[in-house]
DNA sequence: GTCAAGGGCATTGTTGACAATCCCAGGATG
DNA sequence: CATCCTGGGATTGTCAACAATGCCCTTGAC
């Protein structure tokens, strides 16, 4: 659970050797990491470490979560019961709890796990891949950047979504998930 | 170089003897593949072809494609001199004369150069990484549902493309990428 | 002193054997 | 008749040895 910095150099045989297993699933795990941009690799040559610049996390990966959360959340709108809003309120549940002793970990954990139950309920294969290749760098650079996460803010927001979730105004959803996504933009 | 089918199961072993090499070079294949969203595999429970749906194409893909291509356009347009302009002119140059000849594959190839030539230049990593992601699912939609391209139009909106580079107008740049990418829109 | 050729070392890429897991059929049981 | 267990076959996951490649540093010529 090392700290990496950017531009490390990632050996296959030493990370196997420090996890206790053989360079086949370091290798996995390293193209896993690969697709999800936190490292690139090189043929012949390894793989290293890297960083994500806030103008292209501005710019680029959070309008684009911004489409693919659009999107799916309106699709998802369309198949969802009440047992699915109870599964997210438990989420929110979490987040209010992790809130309170100040569990960041958990509050993560519980967000994400909101938005990928969403997206698994939209039913767009394609939208929740790219989801899922963009997520880890959004949240890499919060936490690299240390952007001071509100905990009982993100509860808050998520219960704000939820709530338009179940009115089933596209608007009101569509206007929850901006402020959601795009108000953490931190000073200049 | 076989035609696969929607959902058509796709089994390493199989796969591997078929182009005569062992099971890891399938493995990593089949993963570029999955990153690529043309396949989605399961644990302990192997890999599927993955269709891709004219609705998230257009609402999703392609959007998406937009963001990138107009960030990273300006970007390059920054560092860009006449040596890449001309790397630039002779990639249109080589979609023009596969037109002449109807040479689709030449073409298409060219189109990805281009573009690619580009993102190289803009050195932004993820914008690069995430349209390399989305660029085969959409590249696959237009073949799949055959969307007849017009190899001389293609020919034309990359000189278009070229030119407003060359002029350095942000605004008729995002106007050309603009047509460019979305114009393409089937009749409903 | 500069530059090109070559050889050694570190590292990734490949291979085939073995282990773990899943799915499905078939039978026992209520 | 429905349900739960169990075993076998197919397939993916893991491993360790071997091959291929790139980098760097030495060596030598000019």
């Amino acid at each position: 659970m090392g700290h990496y910095e950017d531009g490390e150099r990632l050996v296959e045989d030493r990370i196997a050797r420090e996890l206790d297993t053989s360079r086949g699933p370091v290798r996995e795990a390293l193209r896993q990491l690969e697709h999800e941009g936190l490292v690139v690799s090189y043929p012949y040559r390894g793989a290293v470490v890297l960083g994500v610049s806030e103008e292209e996390v501005q710019q680029v990966l959070i309008p684009v979560r911004l489409t693919l959360e659009k999107f799916s959340y309106l699709k998802a709108l369309e198949r969802m019961d009440d047992g699915d809003f109870a599964e997210l309120a438990k989420e929110v549940w979490t987040m209010q709890e992790a809130a309170s002793v100040n569990d960041l970990i958990r509050s993560v954990e519980a967000d994400i796990r909101f938005h990928e139950y969403i997206l698994s309920r939209s039913g767009q294969p394609h939208t929740a891949q790219v989801w899922r290749s963009i997520q880890p760098r959004i949240r890499a650079y919060f936490f690299r950047y240390g952007k001071e996460a509100d905990l009982n803010r993100i509860a808050f927001e998520h219960g704000e979504l939820l709530q338009t979730l179940q009115s089933g105004e596209p608007t009101s959803i569509i206007g929850a998930l901006e402020r959601h996504i795009t108000i953490r933009t931190p000073a200049p």
